[in-house]
DNA sequence: CGAAAAATTGATCGACATCAATCTGTGTGG
DNA sequence: CCACACAGATTGATGTCGATCAATTTTTCG
């Protein structure tokens, strides 16, 4: 029942900040929280694509709320759960070198978002400098940020999973200790490498455990803490 | 006994080359192969390490011969191989956000590579615009460049791994059907998620049903074709 | 040649997949 | 408003792939 009901994230915590600063989107408030000029508020419902793998790429997209996840679609139609994409992240990223978009994203819960049209980039020739550095930072530090580790134990890779959600949580100003997962258990599953049902009984296991408490979507935090991963 | 005897890779294939070019480093000659002005040639023993974990970065390396492991080292010292480097590849580029490397970067075989000291890269502000188009397209298409998949039975992982290494070496120009895997089976292992005794087994049974030939780190092709991935 | 590292092979065990049934919650139409 | 349908989640029984323990064998190299 109960979802994140915290607001969007602040534009100081999003990846995407510098280079929307420097290419004048943000209104020039300097206290500058979510004052954007120009564009409209955009808004994804469940289930809704972001983008499609091999679609012509016009623009990086910013995460503000909700929760989206990045599949992987194989020749035989199966998906693949490849990355969770929580308020903060930049997508799209990859398609600067073949214009092409090479995943599909697709909302899990109701998402709010930015867009940077890749053609705003060109015309910035004014700031390129800066601008170009603050784009090579952002996309240096983008292919850090990878998929959970698929090593280990379920148990291991369960509880990576729940801490790396609770961190981005935390980092973005909402509750790390109580949180919603955003993702169904077969979803959790295909980003695990494991199955649906092993999910759920490594889950009920933390529970019964007292790391954590289970209900659900709904996930809150007890003995289980960081250096655990 | 016999490795991949081919020479250093050419230019053209290396993903560094544009960025390098604009860099000028690259003496002026169209035909332009090998040809690099002002910096030796430069060799790494089997063990030595291109860079470490925690170091400042000063510079990005492409691979030119051999081939390299990128390892995570553990708190605890155990260190797991992330992703095999091979001729064309570009080392150090999540360094460009914090200024420090992120992983150990290791020799695997003697190996022969470029180095381009970042500081070239602020030198070169009166080409700004080409160069940083050039490093943006490049480290977008580093990001996509990802691990070989920890999914499926290790069969098809290792599977997926000789393929790969197939692909690489193919499309630098050396032999696709018959190479070296460049790794003892605990690297293997350890890359794969897995343990060494299971890589010895599953490449011997890839072996009698007549799908590859091993003799050591020495493979040849016969049925294994892509698309079986 | 002899020592050490790498690789292979065998036996056994456990974690996770698989198959299958049940339960819970949510939305829908009578 | 309740009954029903359906998707998601849980739980159980059983089988299997790969980990683990252990012993050789092969290769590498001083």
């Amino acid at each position: 029942m109960s979802i994140n009901a915290t607001g969007p994230i602040a534009c100081r915590y999003c990846d995407l900040v510098e280079v929307c600063r420097l290419c004048g989107i943000i209104a020039r408030r300097e206290s500058g929280e979510l004052q954007r000029a120009g564009t409209a508020p955009r808004t994804l419902p469940v289930g809704a694509r972001l983008f499609r793998a091999g679609e012509p790429a016009h623009s990086l997209f910013a995460v503000r709320q909700g929760m989206l996840k990045t599949v992987d679609v194989g020749t035989d139609g199966e998906e693949h759960v490849v990355a969770v994409n929580t308020p903060g992240d930049v997508l799209g990223t990859e398609a600067f070198g073949k214009r092409i978009y090479v995943h599909d994203v697709v909302a899990v819960q109701p998402v709010a978002y930015c867009k940077l049209p890749l053609s705003l980039l060109s015309t910035q020739y004014a700031r390129v400098n800066e601008l170009a550095i603050a784009l090579i930072n952002m996309l240096s530090r983008a292919s850090v940020r990878r998929a959970p580790p698929v090593r280990g134990t379920i148990h291991q890779r369960v509880a990576a999973l729940i801490l790396e959600l609770s961190r981005r949580f935390e980092q973005s100003g909402a509750d790390g200790r109580r949180f919603s997962l955003g993702m169904t258990r077969q979803e959790i599953a295909s980003l695990l490498g494991t199955r649906i049902e092993t999910v759920s009984r490594t889950l009920q296991k933390m529970h019964r455990e007292k790391e954590i408490e289970v209900a659900g979507q709904q996930v809150t935090l007890l003995s289980l803490k960081p250096a655990t991963v």
